[in-house]
DNA sequence: TTAATTCGGACTAAATCAGTGCTATATTAG
DNA sequence: CTAATATAGCACTGATTTAGTCCGAATTAA
């Protein structure tokens, strides 16, 4: 499917949930949180540990404790958000930088373009901040591989 | 890892060796491209049924029969090669269209967003055609989703 | 001190996937 | 017509990955 796994997935709903609702130091609860979005307090903080670990978020122990933001939501592409549950994205095997792994290795005529593949797709991730998916209609001009715009609201209205 | 299953992976790597060495009606069988991708005969056979009935190639059955693209490589998007193996290619989960699948649905807050993720990808892999994978160094002028130049050969020369 | 909350690890059950094998069908060569 | 070759389609198995849960320790505010 090329999807995402769920983890990545919750791990989008928390990181937007916060990103709205966000207040000068304000402090989220895992169980506050898991009654936002309605999904099961272990799991949620099982995200919320994977985000702090990986620099996303800031937390605070001890009572009225909870966690925030590390950075603004304009500061935070979603591919960092992404690679903290799958680790580096990396469409192809070949292509993670890891020399020796590939059996076909010294015959493999593609290596060279699975690059190109790679390259394509971590750059449009790279580009879209936490801040766009908030308000996505402000997101400019978002063009594809070629330059040419991408129709975001197909119909002028997003569903 | 937001990476390709190997199959999808070695269905790249088949197409990309048809594409190359294609002459006209030039019919490959499984036997012969097992040899030269080094990929097991038994998988190479599965890959190709699968990309048959996905309508990328085209069989002849009997002696001296095989397989042959069923167009034009530049014809060909990334894409189709991928969602023949992966299915759809969708992201995320809340994207794939279906409705009532997602169990917060009501609530969830980023279902207009995730289609901005999947939406960006597609695009991205849509414009890629088994042509480019071919001779990288034609590829023109990629652009990422803000419109600024993807550098494929970071350091002018591919790896 | 007590209550609330994060922290870190380990553990289990389930789903997915790669890979293999076998039998039937079609086509060409001789 | 017959035999050899190659695809067509199906089912099966073993392994890997993943989601989800639980528990004890550490930390902080009241």
């Amino acid at each position: 499917m090329v999807k995402l796994g769920k983890l990545a997935d919750y791990g989008l709903v928390l990181m937007t949930c916060m990103a709205k609702d966000q207040g000068p130091a304000f402090l989220r609860t895992a169980r506050d949180l898991s009654a936002e979005t309605k999904l099961p307090l272990p799991t949620v903080s099982k995200l919320l540990k994977q985000l702090l670990t990986s620099g996303l978020l800031v937390s605070h122990r001890g009572t009225k404790g909870g966690y925030v933001l590390a950075r603004a939501p304009r500061e935070i592409p979603v591919i960092e958000i992404i690679a903290a549950f799958e680790g580096p994205v990396a469409l192809t095997e070949c292509s993670t930088d890891v020399i020796g792994l590939c059996n076909i290795e010294s015959c493999c005529p593609i290596k060279t373009n699975q690059r190109i593949i790679n390259q394509a797709v971590r750059q449009v991730l790279g580009t879209i901040s936490l801040y766009d998916l908030i308000s996505p209609l402000q997101l400019t001009a978002i063009k594809d591989a070629r330059g040419n715009p991408v129709p975001l609201v197909p119909s002028g209205r997003i569903q």
